[in-house]
DNA sequence: CAATTAATGCAACTAAGTTGCATTAATTAA
DNA sequence: TTAATTAATGCAACTTAGTTGCATTAATTG
């Protein structure tokens, strides 16, 4: 079940999402918010936002949460089969529009990819 | 600095590597050794192993460790640029030889990757 | 505007992994 | 073989991301 009312923490997380184009972690929504609303509200406002397929999340390099916005998914399909590019300096996370190519694998079916590079971005070279 | 002295915990945790040919998250090696070792110990074996280029750590479905048997790193170079399948329904997770080919990305460098592909293993098809 | 109930805050909890420190045991040199 | 050295271990306490239960608050609906 996703968001049925238009709270004012579904309001604050949304804006998060809408003014920065990168991904944020749960932790930093909580550093962020920490002062407007609760981290139990956050977790959950964050969790009802990706079933309604308005966010993705995956796992940084430390197995942390991250989230960003979905473009093309719905709650009923999550295109958010891409790779996410994680800077090894500042830390800051891109989704990538770039394909990679998953290969079939013998014997086994794959449903969900969980792509990870890290390195150095554009900034921080 | 990885391991210096051939103790019984680094014994017991190297057998478990030797007889499974799986990868083994810290997670199931506690439940296993916990009455032969503390799990302070597993996890500081477990990080020397790695150092030394015998094992390879990486991030499983939840963001837990695991840890996989290298072949042919060393502790100066880890060819660990594998990619990892887990079950998502036995929770089994194997290293694929498959290549999967990491495209470049524009105005990045990228020094690691970390690909888990998640599906149904070849017993639970 | 009152009734309904989704959403929130709070405190307490869970669990993976870490740290400090006293003790033990593997190694080395005598 | 033994004593000295110090790497490795066990233990308890801690850290921290994320979760749960429950009483309270506030968004929505009629």
């Amino acid at each position: 079940m996703g968001i049925l009312r238009k709270t004012k923490s579904v309001k604050l997380l949304v804006d998060e999402f809408e003014k920065h184009s990168t991904a944020i972690s749960a932790i930093t929504l909580i550093e962020r918010l920490h002062l407007k609303m609760n981290k139990t509200t956050i977790y959950r406002v964050l969790d009802k936002l990706e079933d309604d397929g308005f966010l993705h999340s995956f796992l940084g390099k430390n197995g942390h949460k991250w989230y960003a916005k979905c473009s093309g998914c719905s709650s009923a399909v999550h295109h958010d089969v891409h790779p996410h590019f994680q800077c090894s300096d500042c830390g800051k996370v891109d989704c990538l529009s770039t394909d990679v190519l998953i290969p079939t694998i013998p014997n086994r079916t794959v449903d969900v990819s969980q792509i990870l590079l890290q390195g150095t971005c554009e900034e921080c070279l």
